[in-house]
DNA sequence: AACGGTTGTCATCCG
DNA sequence: CGCGGATGACAACCG
């Protein structure tokens, strides 16, 4: 069953997400061409949950299945006792109208959820398409794993228009640090620093802990929600996946070629721990003190012979700017559980509206069924009417609608006749 | 001006 | 024990 794969299938349990990110979205478009296409009833039960999920139930009250309006009316326990009960042998007189009534629900949902569909194969005009996204990310850097690379183009893909925080351009705020220096500007050259930075090897993006790999089912409902909500906060999450980059190297082209007042404002702002570092002489920038892996940064202190300040500021640094780093990995790590939850949601809401479907097919082939014995024993009975017809009156006859067995009932009021006219007959003899 | 979102920072826990 | 990552909480800033 390809619904319970899917459902299996938790963005957090995949171990090889980057390798399945783009079958997903394979079939994710697959599914949105599907849903595209005019409703046929076989098609009603090809309804799975490769369709793009995470459709936020704001976005989309009017399919929400829990409204009691809706297929809700109908209880999973009153359908099941209706399967079980059409069975007896006493025909329920609500049950055509029950069923009736559910099949109605049901088509009521099926559109819902078609409406649905059609409008997110809207939204995914090739302009907005996932992959016309993901091209964008090759303004990224290049990411410290290939799979990381990978992961995140695809996974993030309906947010790489999005604006990305670009922290670097952003005035520092927040608390105040551990050292608090006076903060004035004072020009110390970084020149002889370079060539030490070089015999580092140090890469960049070395620095991070979330490495994430999942692949999200439903980037679609970012495009979504986004249209019809226009929330703000989904509009900076964007599953931005290459967390552990250092900042700088996030900046865009469009970042960079932005050379605005305020962006040099901003830029001249930022930095705080930057301006300390230059006050205090630090020989070497803040991007090494913070990327720079617990060894290098080590040799890079013992080749310098600082202060007790320095040393405290130089540590102090490196400390805010992994926490940074992480905060911000954790953040999004955040919202991501958050939008697997949702797409886990609509998955099973899916799964449910796929089972009602199911049942109610069930019910009307059971109530075909029913209708074809009933028909079959009308004529079985009035061939035997026509053979032995003398023996019963017409009215004796009255064919109980949707019902199981009503000639089992006659029958036995024949035979039970047939025995009294038999008996009246000895008598006679 | 109030408010919600974003971001940096600190404190703390944990491996 | 120190280090680094994760995360809750707080504050500053922004739209």
């Amino acid at each position: 069953m390809d619904t319970a794969e899917t459902i299996g299938d938790s963005p957090f349990s995949d171990p090889d997400r980057n390798t399945g990110s783009m079958e997903n979205f394979i079939h994710q478009d697959v599914s949105l061409h599907q849903a595209a296409l005019p409703r046929s009833t076989e098609a009603q039960n090809s309804v799975s949950m490769e369709e793009p999920c995470c459709v936020n139930n704001h976005s989309v009250p009017n399919i929400n299945l829990g409204n009691s309006s809706n297929a809700e009316a109908f209880e999973d326990s009153d359908i099941i006792d209706l399967l079980l009960t059409t069975g007896t042998s006493l025909p329920s007189p609500i049950d055509p109208l029950l069923e009736e009534a559910m099949l109605d629900e049901i088509d009521l949902m099926d559109l819902a959820l078609e409406e649905l569909s059609q409008a997110q194969s809207e939204a995914q005009n090739p302009a907005d398409s996932d992959s016309g996204l993901s091209l964008d990310y090759s303004q990224s850097p290049a990411s410290p794993s290939g799979s990381e690379s990978s992961s995140s183009s695809s996974s993030s893909s309906c947010s790489s228009s999005l604006s990305s925080p670009t922290p670097s351009l952003m005035p520092e705020e927040g608390a105040v640090g551990y050292t608090h220096i006076k903060e004035e500007d004072e020009d110390v050259s970084y020149t002889h620093i370079k060539e030490e930075d070089e015999d580092l090897g140090y890469t960049h993006g070395a620095v991070g802990g979330y490495m994430p790999e999942q692949t999200k089912m439903c980037q679609s409902s970012f495009l979504e929600a986004r249209q019809f909500h226009h929330l703000p906060w989904l509009e900076n999450i964007g599953h931005d996946h290459t967390y552990n980059q250092p900042q700088s190297q996030k900046k865009s082209p469009k970042d960079l070629s932005d050379e605005s007042p305020k962006n040099t404002m901003l830029e001249h702002l930022s930095g705080r721990d930057e301006k300390r570092a230059r006050l205090m002489n630090i020989p070497f920038s803040n991007e090494h003190i913070i990327n720079l892996p617990v060894e290098e940064f080590n040799r890079l202190l013992a080749k310098y012979h600082l202060n007790e300040a320095q040393l405290t500021l130089i540590r102090d640094i490196r400390r805010r700017g992994k926490n940074k780093m992480a905060a911000q990995n954790c953040r999004r790590r955040k919202l991501d559980v958050l939008l697997d939850l949702e797409c886990g949601v609509d998955s099973l809401r899916r799964l449910r509206a796929k089972l009602l479907r199911e049942k109610s097919e069930i019910l009307r082939s059971i109530r075909e069924m029913k209708q074809h014995l009933n028909s079959l024993y009308q004529e079985v009975y009035e061939r035997l009417r026509e053979e032995q017809g003398l023996l019963y009156s017409d009215n004796n006859f009255t064919l109980q609608e949707d019902s199981t067995r009503p000639v089992t009932s006659q029958r036995r009021s024949d035979s039970h006749s047939r025995r009294k006219l038999n008996k009246r007959q000895k008598q006679k003899k």
